[in-house]
DNA sequence: TATTGTTATACTCTATAACTATA
DNA sequence: TATAGTTATAGAGTATAACAATA
């Protein structure tokens, strides 16, 4: 039930030989694809330790949808998915699990009886309020190499990149 | 054998009816990870895109593994997955596809006999010059948005990122 | 004993297709 | 007919554990 299946362990293997000269990377650190995909790797890394550590599980996305929940309480399955950006078939086996741990709930819509209305339980309001001070440090920690001003350029042109992408 | 099996078809389910406003995201557009997440998946949508529309078939990450084995052809499997940051269980389904493809070959080293040396095949070399040739028609369009200087800047704030993460 | 590659296994994310209930 | 949610299924990415060959 509310147990947190902790996603991935994050145990290693035990540490190889290993050494030896970096390897050639050739164009790949000039191309901004590539060194998105390195930072959001890293990124996601230290955000599963930072949940780790304090004996939470939770993933990005996972973080995304129940604040999505949270701020528009009553929404439909279809509308989270299309807010997701993901299938709605894909939805179904991620809130079978928050459901699971007690999070969330679905409840028959009175007005539509096809689409269930999505609420986070109390148990739910109040993890979210952890987990968002966890997403805070964590937050804190990527950015701490970041003056204020360099954080807000940065959000400001991965944004420009959003809105490009997708030809 | 070197047939391309088109890794996300891209087709889409039939146009749902949808409409209504935008959901609240509450804090989400001013975390640095979301945006961040969210910007590298448009990304991969542009790259697939890319791709699909000139009829080959490769992942960022498959591009990014035949880079590092055209500069350093010869290497071992666990000395690619070091580089890739994966486990070599993880990498060797991966190099079975792309050698059943014909992009790439394994073969034994002389001095140890526990290494795979691998490296692209003729084939490998051709396709990897017309994927190379795709990627910075697809890295043109994501930064069509951005100068020159702040395609630099980018990278440089989101190597900054990428050395804070993982306390 | 340690390392490399492989296999067996398991989870998650992702999708398409088809089904049921509702509109 | 169209939409919402579910299920069945499949493929890719990720991992751990255990095994064989080699060092």
């Amino acid at each position: 039930m509310g147990r947190p299946p902790v996603p991935t362990p994050v145990r290693k293997r035990a540490n190889t030989k290993q050494g030896s000269a970096p390897l050639d990377r050739g164009l790949l650190p000039s191309l901004l694809g590539y060194v998105l995909r390195r930072t959001q790797s890293a990124v996601f890394g230290d955000f599963a330790a930072t949940f780790v550590k304090a004996g939470e599980a939770l993933t990005p996305g996972e973080f995304g949808l129940l604040v999505l929940v949270e701020r528009n309480t009553g929404l439909s399955q279809m509308t989270l998915a299309r807010a997701l950006g993901i299938d709605r078939s894909t939805l179904v086996p991620i809130l079978d699990r928050l459901q699971a741990r007690g999070l969330l709930m679905r409840h028959r819509s009175p007005t539509d009886g096809r689409t269930h209305a999505l609420q986070l339980t109390a148990d739910g309001e109040k993890a979210l309020s952890r987990f968002t001070r966890l997403v805070r440090s964590h937050e804190k920690r990527i950015a701490s190499g970041l003056s204020s001003t360099e954080i807000t350029v940065l959000i400001a042109l991965l944004d420009k990149v959003h809105r490009s992408a997708r030809s």
